[in-house]
DNA sequence: TTCTTGTCACCTAGGTGTTAATAT
DNA sequence: ATATTAACACCTAGGTGACAAGAA
């Protein structure tokens, strides 16, 4: 009834140890989380929401000479938990399945005092995003159904550890690669320039040869 | 019920006759067409929409050497009408209400054969904007509210002639001086640099003296 | 002639990781 | 030491009128 998008780039991030960014203003997450919902009801109206959940009770710390993480101890303080509604909110169960949905308006913060309505999240801390489909549902007796009208979709290749920088290198590499507001800190330096991870995300279509375009201010010689 | 923003910007151009252009690909309108709504029931469904009707049955010429418009002839075949229905449609009368409801999605074309669900106008014809606000109304009975439930507003002075390249050069530069998509080129030698017409559309906040911008293409010296 | 089309430099608006400085 | 912040160059994405070439 709902399946994930880009299954197989959340799958290598998960590899690796996925990271979101978290900052002040907020920030978008990538991979987007975006999902194809099915059997939904083409009439009647739908909100979709996501939220995120503490994957565990613990702090983390990357040690940087074994590339690995470790626990840090026990978690802070939970951040005031928060939801994000999909702005088309609510719509038909056929607008829904027309397309994909994709929740890339959603960001991230470690701002406890965010009033943009973004997600806050503990930095150094893991967490599993969830995904909300709630049926509209007006009639009198409503309560009685409100179990079957709620349903929860986790995606385990999508939790992710919070950060205000990276910490695995490799995570850094494959967002590069795979995130095309980064391709400026792409090395291109083979023929044709490194193609997206798995093919094709962006619709790039750069006129200009790689080995024409300077870089500076990235790799340090 | 209905208040039009930027009134006294689209009464200048209007005082020199608007003009929009139209394109193969869509183009939208400038000044955008946005509105104040006041007086809808907060917690009823509404749905806003934009349609435009020929001010009347005439081709239209420019002439440069007297900088003025003629009739040319009758009217064109009229273009298939389309309805721009406003995308966040349908939506609370609360959500209307609280902020200013701007149709700046709404694009102008001239392609007959248009897919991407633009409006479709004849260029070189006269057009009327017009502003609907329909209360959605599921009751058995709603075909006997149909009236009331229908309200349509129209700003004379949003009246625009349609298109494909400016004719009057005092509309062109109107257009240069207050969208902030057209600053490229902007004549910014007095001092400080022109500001936007009555005051500020846009947010800019360059950090560039104008004096120190160089300027290529326009202003052939 | 008159009108239309496609390309272009120049913008707005905002999403990236980098880096140096700062905080804890 | 470790974690966070803010400024920055470099991108994507797309909205401008100018201009030259084409069409009617």
């Amino acid at each position: 009834e709902a399946r994930l998008e880009m299954k197989s780039l959340w799958g290598e991030f998960n590899d690796l140890g996925t990271e979101m960014i978290v900052t002040k203003a907020g920030r978008r997450m990538f991979p987007t989380f975006q999902v194809k919902v099915f059997g939904l009801d083409a009439e009647s109206d739908y909100i979709l929401m996501m939220d995120f959940v503490p994957v565990d009770d613990k702090r983390y710390r990357y040690a940087f000479h074994t590339s690995s993480w470790s626990v840090a101890g026990k978690a802070d303080a939970a951040m005031p938990p928060r939801i994000h509604r999909h702005p088309d909110s609510p719509a038909k169960g056929g607008h829904w399945m027309k397309q994909i949905v994709s929740f890339d308006k959603l960001k991230l913060t470690n701002n406890l005092l965010d009033d943009n309505g973004h997600i806050i999240l503990n930095s150094m801390h893991r967490f599993q995003p969830r995904f909300h489909v709630i049926l509209v549902d007006n009639s009198a007796d409503s309560d009685k159904r409100a179990e079957e009208n709620f349903k929860t979709f986790v995606f385990e290749e999508t939790k992710f550890t919070a950060v205000t920088a990276y910490q695995n290198h490799r995570i850094t590499q494959l967002k590069i690669q795979s995130n095309p507001f980064a391709k400026g800190f792409r090395d291109c330096d083979q023929d044709e320039c490194a193609m997206d991870v798995l093919g094709s995300y962006s619709s790039s279509s750069s006129t200009i040869p790689s080995s024409a375009r300077p870089r500076s201010h990235h790799r340090p010689s």
